[in-house]
RNA sequence: GUGGCUGUAGCUCAAUUGGUUAGAGCGCCAGGUUGUGGCCCUGGAGGCCGGGGGUUCAAGUCCCCUCAGUCACCCCA
């Protein structure tokens, strides 16, 4: 039998439901918060990751799909979203536009991982991208923009955790590495085998290490947070107070550590509590003041954030009863044809489609027996009745399932009855 | 990429120490008199027991490989 790719997932019924409540909701919050839609390639040249997200990082070392096009340039399936959209921002000339480009996006992102539980090989990410203003207020504003998002998610705020930091910027961050890779390098037998790679590869990682023998030397060891020039904590301490204006609960995490070389300056996680397993980051982002210029663009700062549709889902179907809240439309008109006047029925279902009745039927005027059973099942609550008597008259009857009872409506007004139910 | 657990009807699961035509519940389809749902009865369809190889007189059951799912490591949304 032939089955979906490893890692990857058909979505329909309920869970469509959910992706959707959530593109919906996001998409609501966005234009509420200024932001227009971009909807960038899934396939990119691989380059773009390369020299976005950065050379040594894991998603672009070991998880992307890459594949050769006929002229011999590779092209990869997007990780993530962030560098299609510098791309496109700069192609494009964007900032030449007055004021801030605000940009929000939709769309499944690829990597080659082990799946696991909120973790797959095609995912689902919402986020949001802006481009032009290097400011606290905005960083503020992208944080509560993602805080109402789970709000109207209904993902209560007791369930999860806002995490912020700052990874410092180009005057900072290079003193700062130094110290650190000196700190570690004093200490590297009591760290793990991996951490000790990551002291030259990517030494920020090591904080972020879950190792048992590594904790003690992480616990001791300089923090970014603690070594930033002037203007990044005036920067950090002002976004605070915005926050704090904004009444947003947040954590200091001192450890916190994205995975992607861009980000300078703040950063932050959304982590929910319980009921993702290991992968409980649901939205995550910062700012990126580089990246711009180093893909090709003019020195452009800018800050945004994504979350990952399932993992959305994941912490909303925790508290059930919140769910109930996505409307479902109702299904009203069902109608029942007897098969020796198949041609009448159909002339009558298909006005009352194109008068705006929304109607259904089983198509093969099975018995009425079962054309009832059926409506039953697919939840109608009224059904037409179509028999020989009915067409004989000019008429058809409606049942309401609710009561059971049952009225005799004449051909003539039965669009105007219909829309009045 | 590494490790643990799992893999039997559409779904949730049974199948004694290896032993005949692999079962149940739910779901699906049909019928329970002549044109009527929900409850209830009756019947029916539907399984290469994930795939391949091996051990055996005999394998859903034991062994190996493989694929998939799942959880964790790792990484990240």
């Amino acid at each position: 039998m032939l089955n979906t790719v490893k890692g990857v997932k058909d979505v329909f019924d309920s869970d469509l439901e959910l992706f959707r409540f959530i593109e919906n909701t996001f998409v609501k919050i966005s234009q509420k918060f200024g932001y227009s839609e971009i909807r960038t390639p899934i396939i990119e040249y691989t380059e773009l990751f390369k020299r976005g997200i950065g050379e040594t990082t894991d998603i672009v070392e070991k998880e992307m799909f890459t594949m050769a096009d006929s002229k011999g340039r590779t092209i990869s399936l997007r990780p993530e979203n962030t560098a299609g959209v510098v791309r496109a921002y700069i192609e494009h000339g964007l900032f030449n536009n007055a004021g801030l480009s605000k940009f929000f996006y939709i769309g499944p992102m690829f990597r080659r991982e082990r799946p696991q539980a909120g973790r797959l090989r095609q995912f689902h990410q919402i986020g949001c991208e802006v481009f032009g203003a290097n400011s606290a207020m905005l960083d503020a504003e992208v944080i509560i923009y993602a805080a109402q998002l789970l709000e109207n998610l209904k993902i209560a705020s007791a369930n999860f955790e806002i995490q912020i930091s700052s990874v410092g910027c180009e005057n900072c961050r290079p003193q700062y590495n130094k110290k650190l890779v000196d700190y570690l390098t004093a200490e590297k037998n009591k760290l793990c085998e991996t951490c000790n790679i990551r002291i030259y590869k990517n030494p920020l990682r090591v904080l972020d290490c879950k190792e048992e023998r590594c904790q003690s030397v992480i616990v001791a060891a300089p923090k970014i947070i603690e070594n930033l020039c002037d203007d990044c904590n005036i920067f950090f301490e002002e976004l605070q107070g915005f926050l704090k204006i904004a009444n947003i609960d947040y954590q200091i995490n001192k450890r916190l550590v994205r995975g992607l070389d861009y980000y300078t300056g703040t950063v932050f996680e959304f982590v929910c509590k319980e009921g993702l397993g290991a992968q409980n980051t649901i939205l995550a982002g910062g700012r990126y003041n580089n990246l711009v210029k180093q893909l090709g663009g003019p020195h452009t700062p800018a800050v945004g954030w994504a979350a990952g549709i399932e993992r959305l889902i994941l912490a909303l179907t925790n508290n059930k009863s919140d769910i109930k809240n996505i409307e479902n439309p109702v299904k009203k008109i069902f109608i029942v044809i007897d098969k020796t006047i198949k041609k009448q029925g159909f002339e009558i279902f298909c006005n009352l489609r194109n008068n705006g009745i929304d109607i259904n039927c089983d198509y093969e005027c099975k018995s009425f027996k079962s054309q009832f059973r059926l409506a039953n099942k697919l939840k109608y609550r009224y059904v037409l009745i179509l028999g020989e008597e009915e067409a004989k008259n000019e008429n058809i009857k409606l049942k309401d399932f609710d009561c059971g009872c049952e009225t005799i409506i004449k051909l003539s007004e039965l669009t105007t009855k219909l829309k009045n139910l």
